[in-house]
DNA sequence: ATGGCAATACCTGATAAAATGTATTTTTTA
DNA sequence: TAAAAAATACATTTTATCAGGTATTGCCAT
């Protein structure tokens, strides 16, 4: 009798579990043993049930991927978890790793890169899909030249400005000196070289820095 | 012999496809004819090849499901077409059923919800998941009154508002008199009620009327 | 063909914002 | 705890925007 790893799937999309299932269902030594849609449901069977791979959405309802996998790896840190998402943040990706996971893969990766990938994590690598590979190696160009962030106040104006207050409108809301807000919407347009508030807007939004 | 309802499927997740795939075959009148990853290739096939449903999502490469929406039903406005993401923006799913899309589904609806959608869409119906449905039904109030568009004219001044033009540089790009320039920006202004540019161009992105 | 809308153009006064310079206090962080 | 960053405040000059009118032309849909 062949061993095979006891695989379970956390997705909060259905068809997504589906999906997956149908891929797994192709590889011989994989068993799909249950699938959620909660990490809370997982972390509950994990108690009474062996399981040696865990696939995972990192974007779950209550309680995220990246948690969940902290959770679990520390009280079961031989299980294999390979994260999923659809789109990918680098900063994202490195915190998943740094919990312990075994793996990212990006849910428009092809049938193949997911097997290859769950493949070798279960031998013990460390895997990443391509377009993963892609966005976590590039440490150079876009970490040193990323945007600089909004500070809070600066953050705090942005938004008052994006509802279409006046300076003066802002001071008064904030309690604030007119000058004051004069003083920070300067400070926010050199930051991002913005030549007047409507492109600051445009820009802000664009890059979801408001909200 | 049964008509079966050719259905194509377009998601740029190999998993999505596979899982939705995996659903529609336990459905007796559909038949999946075709599978694609992008917009481009849908559009080539529905040329030489009869569609009667087709199941996309919204965020594509290239071509978002929106616009894609627009284009096919404008040449094939029997083409059942519904809409999938995983999150929904209100505003988005007007857009799309305001495009001529027959429904809209997110996918982290159950399964029964997919199939009762899809069997209600093929009759004719507008359909909606259970979530969308609480989506779409917040704030009648407002929505009722839907939001006059931007005029050609107008919708190039706010463009070039959002990047940062002056009046007079928009005069000039446009070869307009300032006069004209500012007689536009007051109409958008006064037509948005607007208290200013700031404003306006956070609302026009918020509503995607620019671009 | 005509009424309505879009696009064009002009005038003016009041107000708001941008550019520039300086400076103190508070908070964060190395 | 010392240095850096953020938040606060003030003053002045120049430039741009907003809001109030008015008016002509072309288009397109009833």
């Amino acid at each position: 009798m062949i061993m095979k790893y006891k695989t379970v799937i956390v997705d909060d999309h259905p068809i997504v579990i589906s999906g997956i299932a149908g891929l797994l269902s192709e590889l011989d030594n994989i068993e799909i043993v249950e699938k959620f849609e909660s990490g809370i449901a997982l972390l509950d069977y994990i108690e009474d049930n062996k399981v040696d791979l865990i696939l995972m959405d990192i974007f779950l309802p209550v309680i995220n991927g990246v948690d969940l996998c902290k959770t679990i790896k520390q009280k079961h840190p031989k299980i294999v978890i390979i994260g999923m998402s659809s789109q990918s943040e680098r900063s994202l990706v490195m915190q998943f790793i740094q919990n312990g996971g075994n793996g990212y893969i990006l849910k428009n990766a092809s049938f193949d890169e997911f097997k290859n990938c769950i493949y070798k994590a279960i031998e013990g690598e460390i895997v990443f899909s391509e377009e993963v590979k892609t966005i976590i190696s590039q440490p150079l160009s876009e970490d040193l030249e990323r945007i600089p962030g909004l500070s809070r106040r600066e953050r705090d104006i942005a938004l008052l400005l994006s509802q279409g207050k006046s300076t003066q409108e802002i001071a008064d809301d904030l309690f604030l000196s007119f000058l004051t807000v004069q003083t920070h919407r300067r400070n926010i347009l050199q930051k991002y070289k913005m030549k007047n508030v409507a492109e600051l807007i445009a820009f802000l939004l664009k890059n979801n820095m408001l909200n």
